[in-house]
DNA sequence: ATCTAAGTATGATAAACATCAAGACAACTC
DNA sequence: GAGTTGTCTTGATGTTTATCATACTTAGAT
């Protein structure tokens, strides 16, 4: 017998599950593509469903009296929601996609179920919770402890390190959006980047070029404790 | 048989775990009682241990560049560093104590090795960090989307929500702490408590007083989806 | 009671950051 | 090619917040 969704097996989250488990997680599961900049998920709604996201990309943004702030974006393969799932709160974030993007919907009920049943799951529920509360509070590290220059600094020398330590890079998003993720507005991530000038940051358009990294890397004083944001610390 | 540290069986992490478990994870585990100002543990550092707090408190915070800031206060009887101890990577947090407490030390070793063969800890870690989580994700909005004087509103307005609504309580802590808490300075922590003056709040020393909620309440905005720091939301 | 130290408050100033308005630029459409 | 649209940049200005210096207040020690 052939498992549904064969696309989300391997993902660390369902690797290890039995396909018992993995069989009542997808029973009344499905997959959905949506067009760019459909709103996924409210925040304060009830966990509908666990979210899987195949292709695309969708960003996680949260509102407060009239003012919006985006959080992070989620790439393939990874899920979005999972403390609100199996706690069963209300989303704290809203979800949008990006582009167009192909989403898997998992029941949270059915979440919760296997949760409860499937030691396996819960393991490896920990693991992927650890990693966002982790990454959560070197979240609020960067906010707390650095000025915006600084912090768009450490974020160009992420994407290097990133790319293979390629000295030329694409910003992966919009720079309005990106000036959101890094707690500053638009206006003020332009004149950081120039800003950055004498530290070898060279930008077009989307194109960015670090041609002094040692410079750079002086003055952004990049940390594993905020900056690394591999799950592997 | 009885089983060592009973205080800290009825913990929500503990309590549903077999008494075999218990045993392991407290077999090598010790009770200590600290001085005021004693550094727990330090940023950077693998976690040897998790810790509970027994009594007194123990306030976590960080470090970047010369620069300092408090993230929270670890109340009795609580668990922290759990998830650096799960994943066993370093921890992200320095912990002091706040006053003479007493914390009970787990090895890590042993807390990953319960957590590998007994579902019921798993279960009850994924509770725990889903909490610990979804308040970091508050906390970045609270960051994000809000200027210092209205971090401050909304904090007062919980005090007088957890004082079960009485209009007079005591700060919980030093200002200076109470403003790296909030993302501010200290003077600028005495300057934005004259500041909401005009919204009916009165301080003396510790002691506030919230005269015009209603008036407070209208310009903070609380929201359930920042402000509600009980694990319940 | 006086001294000290730590915490807090206040004033002056500067830096960081946001807002508003206008212009530049590229990618599309017609 | 002219116009349209969306995004980004730049400049002028104002607000928010930090820094520095100093004074005050309180609790504890001598």
């Amino acid at each position: 017998m052939t498992e549904k969704f064969p696309e989300i097996r391997n993902l660390a989250l369902f690797h290890d599950i039995s396909t018992q488990s993995f069989e009542t997680l997808t029973r009344a599961a499905y997959v959905q593509t949506y067009p760019p900049s459909t709103e996924l998920i409210t925040e304060g709604d009830a966990p509908d469903f666990l979210y899987v996201v195949q292709a695309g990309a969708v960003e996680l943004f949260a509102n407060w009296a009239h003012r919006e702030t985006s959080m992070w974006t989620v790439w393939p393969q990874s899920t979005f929601i999972l403390a609100a799932t199996v706690k069963n709160r209300p989303y704290l974030m809203s979800g949008r996609t990006l582009c167009k993007s192909r989403v898997v919907l998992l029941p949270s009920a059915d979440v919760r179920n296997v949760f409860e049943t499937d030691g396996a799951f819960a393991k490896a529920i920990v693991t992927e919770l650890a990693n966002g509360y982790r990454g959560a509070i070197k979240n609020s590290k960067n906010l707390k402890l650095r000025s915006s220059l600084e912090r768009l600094a450490n974020y160009l020398l992420t994407c290097y390190r990133q790319c293979d330590k390629a000295p030329r890079f694409l910003l992966e998003a919009q720079k309005s959006r990106l000036a959101s993720n890094l707690g500053m507005t638009p206006e003020n991530l332009s004149r950081a980047l120039n800003g950055l000038k004498k530290y070898g940051v060279a930008v077009d358009g989307q194109s960015v070029e670090l041609t002094d990294i040692k410079a750079l890397t002086d003055f952004a004083q990049p940390s594993l404790l905020i900056d690394d944001d591999t799950p592997f610390f």
